[in-house]
DNA sequence: TAATTGTGTAGAAAATATTCTACCTTCATA
DNA sequence: TATGAAGGTAGAATATTTTCTACACAATTA
């Protein structure tokens, strides 16, 4: 009997991650939490074989709530959903505990794969994933700029990127708005940018 | 028995709203399209009660297939989905010919009004969307927004596309930040953004 | 013709963003 | 173990942007 947590604002891919669970582990008990805060929650009062985590969810910080979850639960098991393809934030969560990172577009096959490759404890690395992680051990230089960004620094720029301005970050993340101008300063300097179209240009050129 | 069309590159979000739809409708006859082409297939070979469309699916022109279903069916009856919330993309999608548009973080109450209100004949209109419409219904507005603009309002649109500041326009053009300022604000109202990256964005669907 | 609407323009005040300097930590390494 | 680099944080001073209000001048319309 496995215990699964599905962490995703979207009642619609809540149901099909469930049932998709269901299909390959029946029995199994499947608990839902639409946000950070009620996934913290859950997470207090029961152990879970596998946790789903979307990566994209308003309101919440799902980078800190991995690596909260990593440093609270070391055991737990954390595959992270993205919307999108494969991208760049996949080394970071794996960086930050994850299991895995699997993009909602993958075939249903390699979906079931992941899952349970992670329920065997091993961690999942995809086939691109596993190819821009080869590329980067050889040659310091990653070719991709925005790995040269510190977590924070990318935490930012992604923030950045969803149009939020510096005092909107300032609030999310309780820090002043002069920190968060130094970092924007800093990043811009590492990436190169002058102002926020051209970030979003040179993002949209790495696919963030 | 009702028949529906779910068209959505990705394999969990079919699931679940085929379960969301099952659940109202029961029995009911559900086929599933993971991009336009096979939509297009699809609905050469049968009709369709309630068509569901996902308005980001990469390799697919959704715009495009919306109105390519419109003139070839139009009877059918289209519910976007998007992933993201209500946005300047709706009011496009309707005009299309769509029944609906509607947010997958929307509640699931929500989504089933929606596909009620749908198959009953009758468009669903959000109460936001509600309140743009009736907005724009006073001004018989053309299909580009940026023929809104006044011919200021477009110098300046297009050198804030390029990068430039407010500052620097008003070096630019000799007249004062506030000047520029009032512009901009105006022309942020005209075109329904809120920030320069939606700017960009919009400009983009324009390709301009 | 009088009233209204759309445009282009700013002044002033308020809100935001940037810059500069600086202080801790942590971590790698000479 | 001392040294220095990298990262995260701000305070304070500046600079820029936004907002609000207002006014003049068409063009349009009642």
């Amino acid at each position: 009997m496995k215990k699964f947590l599905l962490v995703d604002d979207h009642v619609v891919v809540r149901s099909g991650i469930k049932i998709l669970l269901s299909d390959i582990y029946n029995p199994s008990e499947i608990h839902e939490a639409m946000n950070g805060e009620s996934a913290v929650l859950k997470l207090k009062e029961h152990h879970y074989d596998l946790i789903m985590l979307d990566i994209q969810m308003p309101q919440t910080d799902t980078l800190g709530l991995m690596e909260y979850i990593h440093i609270t639960y070391p055991d737990a098991k954390v595959l992270m959903f993205s919307m999108s393809a494969e991208n760049i934030y996949a080394k970071r969560f794996m960086k930050a505990g994850a299991y895995g990172f699997i993009s909602k577009e993958a075939p249903l096959e390699e979906i079931t794969r992941a899952i349970n490759i992670i329920l065997r404890n091993k961690k999942y690395i995809s086939q691109t994933l596993a190819e821009t992680l080869a590329e980067d051990s050889f040659s310091g230089k990653s070719g991709n700029p925005f790995n040269e960004l510190s977590p924070r620094e990318f935490e930012i720029v992604s923030l950045l990127l969803e149009g939020k301005t510096v005092t909107d970050i300032s609030h999310l993340l309780h820090i002043q708005t002069s920190t968060v101008g130094t970092h924007k300063a800093r990043l811009f300097e590492k990436l190169g940018v002058t102002n926020l179209l051209e970030l979003k240009e040179l993002a949209t050129t790495y696919n963030l």
